[in-house]
DNA sequence: AGCGGAATGTACATATGTGTCAAGAACGGA
DNA sequence: TCCGTTCTTGACACATATGTACATTCCGCT
């Protein structure tokens, strides 16, 4: 009755399967997540995979079902968390692109690899970049812009991310953290204040000199 | 004696099997580039394959040296093309995202999608990504911004397009001609002249109404 | 200690892919 | 027409993947 919780005994579990595919899919994408492989890395009998799931389908089903839940949500959250200024709720939003807590990049970039080569995967990840962009322009909204323009400024705003992600480069944190004021600036056509990027840059335990 | 031209004759051909790759790669990814089902939709034996091409590395190569010289070249020439405003040198960049013969955005996702798994395309698409925003950022810099402005600058206006592609959407012209001048205003701080647009529109065969 | 379900492993059947080789067909010029 | 070059193919050898059936081991509990 050890159910599927961390409890120690046997060495694999459903979790264990999903994580080894999770690694294989960020790292080489959806065509490595392979059972045999996962089952090497596992150190486990291939075929004992399907003790814990009916087919392949079933683990990348498993997989796309974590991604939804993930980065969707909070960026969403993100972008309806309370600002005095348009230049502080962008902040807000960006969090997400500093904190893989809240946004997985190379998941999301994964996902929209695999979208290539699925019809539903690619029905899913249009979805959500709707109800992302859609979040980002009620904000927008919120702060006085007329639902074209902010229609634009939120498809700047979510593209240039999506772009970047895309991009799969592994800068630091520093120099990214340089060409924040910048961005906000052009994103929503004011300067942050000082106090505004203070605030951001504690969250992110950023020190600029 | 025919050489490697188009000529009649034989049914196999280095630029069909080539074309057949592009094709499959554009559609499902590199995955599916493979030497069977190419056969097949080519209608050939599969080993016709090898008098062609060594291996399916070699064929591979081909493709991803096809994209090298298109993709990458006409972006760098049209941002250094001749305008008289930034709004205009703009809208010069805009050509691409509108005009396939300059730039193939299902090929650009398809390659950047391969370089999850495979080092050496990661560091081919990265190289380009370089040379393209480098060149973007001498733009800004022409019209008179500073350095660490044009970089930014560029970077949005580049990511913006390649998150887009990301997105796999398929709008129609006019949707995305409705968005372009305010882009222009976003990317560049100033609006564009209506007779500059009007060029613009033109050169795409667009009547706005 | 030993029972029973949870987990693992072995053997088998099957599918799809790569690449080599040598036999042969198709084409074009002398 | 016949000859060499260009292209095409089927047979073979091999590798890697999926999924099923059944036997076996492991663990916790009584």
């Amino acid at each position: 009755m050890a159910q599927a919780t961390g409890d120690s005994g046997w060495r694999g579990s459903q979790e264990a399967w999903l994580e080894a595919a999770y690694d294989a899919l960020i790292e080489s994408g959806v065509d490595s997540v392979k059972i045999l492989p996962l089952a090497k890395r596992l150190d486990l009998s291939r075929t004992s995979f399907y003790w814990f799931f009916k087919d392949r389908e079933e683990l990348l089903a498993a997989l796309i079902s974590r991604w939804r839940e993930k980065n969707t949500g909070n960026l969403v959250k993100r972008s309806e968390a309370y600002a005095e200024t348009l230049a502080e709720a962008m902040l807000n939003v960006f969090d997400c692109w500093l904190d893989k807590t809240l946004f997985d990049s190379q998941f999301e970039f994964a996902v929209r690899s695999w979208a290539l080569q699925s019809p539903e995967i690619l029905a899913q990840v249009q979805a959500a970049d709707q109800t992302r962009m859609e979040a980002i322009g009620r904000m927008f909204m919120r702060f006085g812009h007329d639902e074209a323009a902010a229609d634009v400024r939120a498809r700047t705003t979510y593209l240039v991310q999506i772009g970047y992600i895309s991009m799969q480069s592994r800068e630091d944190i520093a120099l990214r953290m340089k060409r924040i004021p910048e961005y906000i600036a052009i994103y929503t056509g004011e300067a942050p204040r000082q106090r505004e990027l203070d605030r951001f840059y504690a969250r992110h335990g950023y020190r600029p000199q």
